[in-house]
DNA sequence: TGATAACATGTAAATATTTACATGATTTAA
DNA sequence: TTAAATCATGTAAATATTTACATGTTATCA
């Protein structure tokens, strides 16, 4: 089986809802999209320009202001057809997390190892952070029953990274609580 | 900041519970640890070999059978102290998650495109699968306090990760079913 | 006893990803 | 008005990861 080339479909599927250029994917992948995909700028230009030259996508010139040169990127039918192609692809066996957190508690063994606890503190912080972050994007984008209806699927995402944060996050301070309390 | 080369702290903190070969490694990745990493042989054998000529690991032969040599390594003190280092660094920032099914959930706009259902529907009989797999791991490993308390980090991944599947199984089938209905 | 699966260890090549190097334009706020 | 942040686009080099190529052993079961 060839690798995944994950990031091709998510590029045609981001533009499947806009023209966009490469920068706007990249500052695409710091809102909610981050919680499940990103890739650096030097990964997305050389993409773009593979795509382009596999008639995916094509592209066009804006000048932006007196001279900034900006480069929209357009779907093609060839390309819609390779990303419908790809969404009823099979999905592929779950794949590790590789989370910090989770590999560095597995190497604790002992339970009044300080360092269980300081793991917990950090990881709490962070999770607390994104929850904050994802809930109030929820607010922004989906208070209305047609916002949701109309890109439902980004809907559900975000309802499901809610709820795991909301879950861990729970669980998090529970175990938290009960370590420093023994 | 030099990229992060994970594979290695997983090695030492693998070696520093039992001395293993690269073989060993590989089958634990297909256990409970492989909910939060994973490596190919093809690169297990290579580090193990970097890590030996750092001397942060050991070797030793083993003939197992006729002629059949294993080759055992052993961490060495050094390599101690770069897991301990390793544990006590700051988390990093969240990684995205790089599900395919949330990847491709986000690009289906429409309430009820079949292939939102589709979708649940193959989600949820894997992590189903996963779900019994990390259940029964849990009744093998940590039936007994004892258990609990000497691998105390390994415990609390484990239900970690069980906690999570239940409540992603549970809003799955929940979702699947108001869909149906719709 | 012969086939098959699992044990066991490697290298080579391709692809994916990150970090570092590079450059210039525009907006914003001090 | 100038400094800083952000916009905008690229390439090069290093590292990480996967796939494919390669080989031989041992245990199990038919």
């Amino acid at each position: 089986m060839a690798k995944k080339n994950t990031l091709k479909y998510v590029i045609l599927g981001l533009l499947r809802q806009h023209d966009l250029t490469g920068y706007d994917i990249k500052k695409l992948f710091s809102c909610e999209i981050g919680d499940f995909w990103n890739s650096k700028h030097s990964q997305i230009y050389p993409e773009l320009k593979k795509l382009e030259e596999e008639h995916l996508i094509t592209s066009r010139m804006e000048i932006s202001g007196k001279k900034l040169e900006k480069t929209y990127y357009m779907i093609k039918s060839a390309g819609i057809d390779a990303l419908d192609k790809w969404l009823s692809d099979p999905l592929d066996e779950i794949q590790p997390t590789r989370d910090d957190f989770t590999l560095k508690l597995y190497f604790i063994d002992h339970r009044h190892d300080q360092r269980i606890k300081n793991l917990f503190s950090e990881e709490i912080l962070r999770h607390q952070k994104k929850f904050d972050y994802l809930s109030a994007r929820m607010g922004e984008l989906f208070s209305s029953r047609e916002n949701q209806e109309q890109n439902f699927g980004h809907y559900l995402i975000l309802k499901k990274a809610i709820l795991r944060e909301n879950t861990q996050l729970k669980w998090l301070k529970d175990e938290y609580r009960s370590l420093k309390n023994n």
